[in-house]
DNA sequence: ACGAAACACTAAATCGTATTAGTAGCTCGG
DNA sequence: CCGAGCTACTAATACGATTTAGTGTTTCGT
């Protein structure tokens, strides 16, 4: 800056004055266009470490996420995270925690938000790869800060979280519409917070069209492929199966697809599924198309970004509606299925 | 760290040298002790941007990429990048710049740029989310640079590249060890680097082993499931179709599947597949499994960051290896399969 | 007992910006 | 012709670290 200043014969004071405030600062067309000038002819550019410094603000945001490497939904809150900063004229500093189960998970998350505050960021996004409940490194509480797919246990932070409850009412219902009362749901044993949402959803939504949920039809198991696969075996050795499945996710969705071929069992018409995620890849791709219930990761990613970057100051909890994308995995039920 | 050394009964100069070079500073240990006690009652930590500007280095670099959204790579090279990043110390200041095939990409990956050329970015990671040659911004030059996944036309940056070449090499020679000599290739009518690279080591594989490529056994489309069903159909429509496919990519491969499928044709016994990626959720989880090449995205983004933090100034172009995971897709050619 | 070397520190400059508090020079009303 | 007010600027400071060049006090060899 004082480059400029030299090269435009003022004061690096009214070069700073022409680049931010040059509206009302009261420095005249010409000499404006002189600064501007030089600006160019020296080939200036802000350093915004000294302007940071300066302003006690870095228009830069922490993302912390616990395992970028093996979630498929990190992309999408990523990208809506970044979406929103870039808009807003802000970047993200990215930091990976590692796998969850490793044992120093937890240090490495400390390590993380110490690194990210060193830095000077004016917030931090804490991102988890799956909807559960945290404890926040207490660090975090020096910043503004969001919890994404995530709660803290004492709701003590802004969070959002998808509306799991919700979602799982709907895809039910969507199943209902079609006429299917023998519904099964495969949900996982990994202990978190949405398969406990997603399973209340689920029963509450067959009970209010009076169908009382059998027991028989909620299988537990590994919500992946494999997974799924030996689930919708057990389903399919019931001695009345179910003519309708609404799945923890589509991974197991695709494992129920293909238990059903090696059994030589037409989806939709002898049996509807209805997934969860939208999983890029697969859900479009599958044939029949799955039916399945889209994750907001997207506007959740966004969303906490423009939390961090508003005024309110006490924390705020959203729960996002999830979309239900229609494909051809569902079909009316039939006498034939259902006997 | 004033706050520090008031508490401690110092100068500042002596905090900052307990804190930077305890060793050698000359400091004794019972003044060092009481500074450390200081530090940790006050909670001091370092500002990183004051630091950096009297370093002149921040210990942050920038990766941009091109469409975090939709491709399935971003994950594993964002994370290798970040991995090695973080191991050395530095974090990663990531920004999106969107779809490449809009129109105002080259205006926003030059955005990109100049934001962390402004924040004073140690170095800039460019990353393709597919294999290709590019023209990079020229702000780029002010900074240490490499291509991630894509090389620039003169050749005049680092970068880093999976070798194409040598992986459909491997796996065309893979196919022909399992006896087959009908081998196709179904590729992607997508202008790229990769497309190009791969025939050549396919036809080169062949010919090495004295079996002449048949242009009817090289199909082109576009690489996704729904295309590679499409060209799959193409395939089993000649008089003679092949034994095994050499797929342009998983999805692809996925579709070739259901192809087969529809029309009774078993893998492996009846067809033999390989695929490219190793894809997550699909490549193992598809019945039979996969046999696929796996690019080394993690490796490329790791050696990306690792060429960035070397000392070495003249650029460096690496090609890197390819590995073959074995899953059940592919058998010895029977008798009845080439009949 | 005296000068030199070692010890234990510290004052001050610097990095590049934003901003506050001025300061010359001019205009103009009375 | 004087001072108030305006115009067009600028000097100096602060942000929080690192580092250079000292400085005052001991220790030690002779």
């Amino acid at each position: 800056m004082n480059d400029v200043a030299r090269a435009a014969g003022v004061s690096q004071t009214t070069v700073s004055l022409v680049l931010n405030d040059p509206e009302n600062s009261g420095i005249p067309q010409a000499t404006q266009e002189r600064v501007l000038e030089a600006v160019k002819t020296v080939g200036y550019r802000t350093n915004r470490l000294a302007r940071a410094m300066r302003l006690s603000r870095t228009d830069t945001l922490g993302f912390v996420a616990d395992d970028i490497a093996t979630s498929p939904y990190a992309n999408r809150m990523i990208k809506g995270a970044q979406d929103a900063a870039w808009e807003a004229g802000r970047l993200l500093l990215i930091v990976n925690t590692g796998a969850l189960d490793r044992p120093d998970h937890g240090s490495r998350e400390r390590a993380a938000v110490e690194q990210l505050l060193e830095r000077q960021v004016d917030g931090i996004v804490l991102a988890a790869m799956f909807h559960r409940v945290i404890d926040p490194p207490p660090a975090l509480a020096e910043v503004r800060s969001v919890l994404l797919d995530a709660r803290a246990e004492d709701d003590s932070m802004s969070s959002v979280v998808p509306d799991e409850y919700e979602a799982a009412h709907t895809a039910t219902r969507y199943l209902l519409d079609h006429g299917h009362t023998r519904i099964a749901h495969m949900t996982t044993n990994y202990p978190s917070a949405a398969p406990k949402l997603r399973l209340a959803g689920y029963r509450d939504a067959l009970l209010q069209r009076g169908v009382t949920p059998d027991p028989k039809l909620e299988v537990t198991g590994i919500s992946n492929t494999p997974g799924g696969r030996e689930m919708m075996e057990r389903l399919l050795r019931l001695s009345t199966p179910p003519t309708a499945v609404f799945c923890y996710n589509d991974q197991a969705a695709m494992g129920a697809y293909q238990a059903a071929a090696a059994h030589g069992i037409g989806i939709p018409d002898d049996l509807s599924i209805v997934g969860f995620d939208d999983q890029e890849l697969i859900a479009a791709d599958v044939v029949p198309g799955l039916s399945t219930m889209k994750l907001p990761h997207h506007e959740m990613g966004r969303w906490a970004v423009d939390r961090l970057l508003d005024e309110s100051d006490e924390p705020t909890h959203a729960r996002m509606r999830c979309e239900l994308i229609e494909r051809d995995s569902v079909a009316r039920v039939t006498d034939a299925s259902s006997s």
